[in-house]
DNA sequence: CGACTGATTGACTGCCCTCAAATAGGGTGG
DNA sequence: CCACCCTATTTGAGGGCAGTCAATCAGTCG
């Protein structure tokens, strides 16, 4: 009997969603599910279409973004491996996706079917108890970016966007921590245009703070990029 | 024996976080709250203060809020007889309140505490799951709220606002919505400043679409301040 | 070597904020 | 009933931030 591929034995890092359950009840709850792959920039979820699938970042990096109805694309929180995501397919009265995800990385995710995940969560409602504590991280973010919209002109919601990057997906290369994003995300991240991204990131780069590659952002010091933007 | 002030029999409308329970399980937890008067303008829940108490607005009017480190005070949703709100309690590991919460009009408020409701919500896991749809609608407004930040501007945010208090708060009084609320708080609602609310009031009390009075707004009619905004 | 996407830069514009000062409604106390 | 005060509101003048548009430049991948 081979062992599964997908169960509690297999989770490098504590997923949140399944805090509080034993290693059997998370076995039984991953072998609900299917994976599937989804290749870097493909939507994975939709704003507004029926939320059937309630679904586990197992392995690559997305984020949740919605376009308003004058076209332009607001980027929203990160999905990282170990976050759960179209969690609405929880709730009992069928319902619609609340915003769209795209995979900025090939990606590996786990999926259930809305009446099996809702079945269980009756059966578990540790996972009712365990997706509201995730929404209360949701809206702290929610607060902090509309604080941030209302209150922080472009160049410090740049700078703040930029340094949550740097924090939670850079990765560290001689003495740089490398950021793989464009300033067209860049822009979408801190609702700002990739003109003015762009025009913030040169003087940065003028100023030695960071360096700029296509397709990505090398952050000398984020103690010093955080204090440029502060000291102005 | 007396009847209770505060049953399932006194239930004058709906309340979606008690849906699906039972008249007498409803009781069961009515019974286990306390009730609270706090006069307008009081802030009943504080803003990162620890979520010890959960709270259900029986008779009255308020609303969330939040204070940016600038000292501006942004306004967020409305809370009206039959809402919830500081659920954050509700999640077992202890939390703090993500928003403030301030009773407009003079309130009569259930009050559970943390440790009550948690008890009440294992045994009734369909507490957590309402809770949970109750989050959703949240969100809902949460990203209305961010897409109208980015991509409206301050006429169209205003004219939302106004169109959503006359529908949800106005009165009918002689051919008019009759909203009470003062410039500040639209502004505050809006995301712009007093000056640019009045001037953009005043211009629309000049083309005949309300009429303004200190403390209120009467709307003549919806549709065509609607239309007013959209034309432009 | 094209072709395509990402990034840069300048010039211009306009929305809305800021500050200052005046005006007016509504309640209160004498 | 009137004078007074506090708060809500109005209005003007001025300025700055960041968006828009257009054109160019630069990596990267077939």
């Amino acid at each position: 009997m081979a062992a599964p591929r997908f169960g509690a034995a297999q989770l490098h890092r504590n997923v949140e969603w399944l805090h509080g359950l034993q290693a059997s009840e998370i076995d039984l709850i991953l072998a609900a599910a299917r994976s599937c792959r989804f290749p870097a920039k493909s939507v994975m979820t939709f704003q507004r279409e029926p939320a059937d699938f309630l679904l586990l970042m197992w392995e690559g990096r997305a984020h949740y973004f919605f376009e308003t109805p004058t076209g332009k694309k607001v980027i929203l929180m990160w999905i990282r491996p170990g976050d759960v995501f179209g969690a609405t397919a929880l709730v009992s009265a069928p319902s619609f996706y609340l915003a769209s995800t795209e995979a900025v990385r090939d990606s590996i995710v786990l999926v259930w079917d809305r009446s099996k995940i809702c079945e269980l969560a009756c059966r578990f409602p540790q996972l009712f108890e365990n997706t509201l504590l995730i929404t209360t991280h949701y809206f702290r973010w929610y607060i902090a970016a509309h604080a941030s919209l209302v209150s922080q002109n472009a160049r410090e919601r740049l700078a703040h966007v930029l340094l949550g990057l740097a924090e939670n997906i850079g990765e560290k290369v001689s003495g740089f921590i490398e950021v793989d994003v464009t300033n067209e995300e860049l822009a979408n991240s801190a609702n700002i245009t990739a003109y003015t991204a762009s025009r913030m990131i040169s003087s940065w780069e003028r100023d030695g703070v960071i360096r700029k590659k296509r397709g990505k952002i090398l952050v000398r010091s984020p103690k010093r990029l955080f204090l440029r933007v502060a000291g102005h």
